[in-house]
DNA sequence: GATGGAATTCACCACACGGTGAATTATAGA
DNA sequence: TCTATAATTCACCGTGTGGTGAATTCCATC
């Protein structure tokens, strides 16, 4: 029952089990709340071997929310000409990005610990500027296409924050495709007014 | 030079003061990251003396956060008739809210706590639901009238996100009239659709 | 002008934090 | 099979945390 000392026989996979304890405890708590103890007990582990593999709390943060998107989906999604208008296709993309498991804790983590870890701010502000605002920027070419995609962002962010981190209702257990129906038509505006 | 022991001679509220450091500290850092000690130095005081004002951080944190908005004053602003459509009268409000400094502080600490304290996540949530929503609500008389002011809420969080705690640009420097004029329609169009 | 109470600081406490260094055990390669 | 190495735990360390209790100083009331 009491944990043996050493190395345990081979089987799993403990750095990524540790991994996928921290993305859940960033997602719930944020950075600075998340422990590394919390995260060790939760991985059923000792605190030491989490610095052990990932050297200190930060790097396991970094580890934890480098949630692979790719920028040039973006692009790509309101470019394309598959499936209504490009507000329609961005909006769908991103909340699929939310209702799927896998993407939604790395995505939940990032914006739980944005407004209180600096380096955290800074990832996302890099995401939505590089990715969605540059991205949309190319696209749309227009003088303020800048302050168009940020327009877009702040929607999105507003979305994310309102249904999948306070939780208000009932935007929060709305159908997926109901919100879409409404959000979709503010991005439209946002991008070709 | 160094802090005397005993009462002080009259003449400040220090209460106040500590009032104002806290909500400085809790809008810049969030409910967790803000410790007893920060806020005690930056009011130039021991810390000992806040948990003797206020008995515990919580409670301190409630005091800081308590920001004297007035639910009735939305419900007010969306059904009155001067200037422009409810839309816009309610995102002139909202934006004169977070330009104010004294407003400011209070929201941003609010809104910073919110993602990582349950207790000011709670607190947001009931602002929104039941001060906008239900005012909204009230006032819009429709059958999806919770879901369409739960709408506006999230653009107004997105828009409070990326502009003033985010800082994405352009978005964060733009001019409040060009913002307001991007929004508005978006609420509007939420409110009546 | 004495006196009770409020305001303020000081000296601590128990605890949790992130992080370090050595000891122990299993694995992988020779 | 022997050995180097990677994985894991343990015992700590220094620091900072929210919070407590007593001592000190001023203010206000009588």
């Amino acid at each position: 029952m009491s944990a043996q000392r050493g190395r345990r026989i081979a089987g799993g996979d403990t750095r990524a089990e540790i991994l996928v304890a921290a993305r859940a405890m960033f997602g719930e708590s944020g950075y600075t709340a998340t422990t590394l103890r919390g995260v060790a007990h939760r991985a059923g582990v000792d605190p030491a071997l989490i610095l052990h593999h990932f050297g200190s709390k930060e790097v396991l943060f970094r580890n934890a929310t480098h949630v692979s998107f790719d920028p040039a989906a973006i692009a790509a999604i309101i470019g394309s000409r598959d499936g209504g208008s490009p507000g329609e296709r961005l909006c769908r993309y991103f909340l699929g990005l939310w209702e799927d498991g896998v993407t939604r804790e790395p995505l939940l983590a990032m914006l739980r610990s944005a407004l209180t870890h600096e380096a955290a701010a800074e990832s996302l502000r890099e995401f939505l500027s590089e990715a969605l605002v540059g991205r949309v920027a190319m696209v749309l070419d227009t003088a303020d296409a800048a302050l168009r995609a940020t327009l877009v962002g702040s929607q999105l962010i507003g979305l994310a924050m309102a249904r999948y981190v306070l939780r208000i209702e009932p935007l929060a257990s709305a159908d997926p495709a109901t919100v879409a129906a409404w959000i979709a038509p503010t991005l439209e505006r946002y991008l070709t007014a």
